[in-house]
DNA sequence: CGTCCATTTGAGGTGGATCAACCCTAGTGG
DNA sequence: CCACTAGGGTTGATCCACCTCAAATGGACG
């Protein structure tokens, strides 16, 4: 896979991550005596593709990920947005199940799955923590098959936009890093449909553009009430 | 939660379950020494509810149950059929996270959660199998994600043939233990869609109906080559 | 300043939802 | 054993939320 890269690499450790508290990565990489590595990937770069063997599990460091199916003619459904302290690609079986792209220039930190695992055959917290995290990666997605079977189109944005807010909003306003086609093709809609809902949200005052993709949110307590 | 149960208990152990090979959560009860109680729920009857604490882990036995989220309104999104065999209800948190009801009387065998978190901190391998019952739960629930956000009726009528002929239908016929609104929101259509759906396979000939619930396949490549 | 995309906006089409009968069948009770 | 009933399933007619196709707008970058 890095061979074929067009990513570049740094030199690993010695520097303190961007990562708030409560990384469970790093704290796994710390107790275990983990080699982790670090890496860049380009604009819209394949981080991995579906069905490749899993060698490796990824932390965001910087940048934005998507993950996602295709079918074979071309419909393509993201399952999430990698934000920088998410682990992605975190696998049990022998291959990744979804394609993993940057959305913008992205630096990860990378450990080999085989290291991660037989770290987790002799230490009980890393197992857990392995687990957990799996764990929350199965409770969005019972959140998400909710928003895609059930949810109306107003209902997807809303839910997407508080979403956004809660995990890179530190500050009032939020920069998305991905076009209206990743947010349709994440909440099962097409961009129209995102650019229109975003619209209307804005006639009724309830966000504010400045830009297409710098949103400050005005009303969250009528986006939590469109939520449904 | 029992106590305000209908359901009756039976004698626990000292039965062979008509489980077969691969059972994963059999092993882990035997290997660990655990105590697994058998419990039977009627037709219809809650198992749990969303949100509630998470005491117990459940292998069905025999029947069929439904595990679903609701929104405010009662749109329901079934995230997912458990068939004999299967474990439901396995949480790394202290809640569930959605609401499980018996499609038709039915009997699980139950494990405390705390005795197999217990047994997990000891044993590497049951460690490993929770996680890997969570993988794979992970994994159902992103195909469902690209079912439900970008395939068609057909498509995902189709889908819901061959995966519940992949996993109920020993014999030729498969018996479907739910109704067509439960499929519906399973596969987050309306039960008109389902049935309209049903009709068009039946007049293509690419199944046979014997009463709703029985089907018979009769081209499951034609089914196959409308799953995208 | 011009080019290239991303985004917005408009107009019209459509797949699946909704609303409404009707049918079938398993269960019930006479 | 059969008539009745209730609930699940099917089918038809219509509607509409979202998609599709198209064009205009805007912002970033050379």
């Amino acid at each position: 896979m890095f061979t074929q890269s067009v990513g570049t690499y740094k030199t690993p450790q010695n520097r303190k991550p961007p990562i708030e508290t409560g990384d469970k990565f790093g704290l796994i990489v710390g107790r275990a005596n983990l080699v982790a590595t670090e890496f860049t990937y380009n604009r819209e770069e394949e981080i991995y593709g579906e069905d490749e063997p899993a060698e490796y599990v990824y932390q965001v460091l910087s940048g934005a990920v998507r993950t996602y199916k295709l079918l074979s003619d071309g419909r393509r459904q993201i399952g999430a947005f990698h934000l920088p302290g998410d682990v992605f690609g975190l696998e049990i079986g022998p291959n990744h199940r979804l394609t993993a792209e940057a959305i913008l220039d992205t630096s990860v930190r990378l450990i080999k799955r085989h290291s991660l695992e037989q770290a987790a055959t002799t230490d009980v917290d890393v197992a857990r923590k392995l687990w957990s995290m799996t764990a929350s990666d199965l409770q969005h997605a019972e959140n998400h098959m909710l928003l895609l079977g059930r949810k109306t189109a107003m209902e997807r944005v809303a839910a997407f936009l508080l979403e956004m807010d809660r995990r890179l909003s530190a500050a009032a306003m939020m920069a998305l890093p991905m076009c209206r086609r990743d947010i349709g093709d994440y909440l099962g809609l097409t961009l129209e449909t995102v650019s229109r809902a975003l619209s209307e949200l804005h006639d009724r005052g309830i966000l504010e553009l400045s830009g297409a993709r710098q949103i400050i949110l005005r009303n969250r307590q009528h986006l939590r009430s469109m939520n449904a």
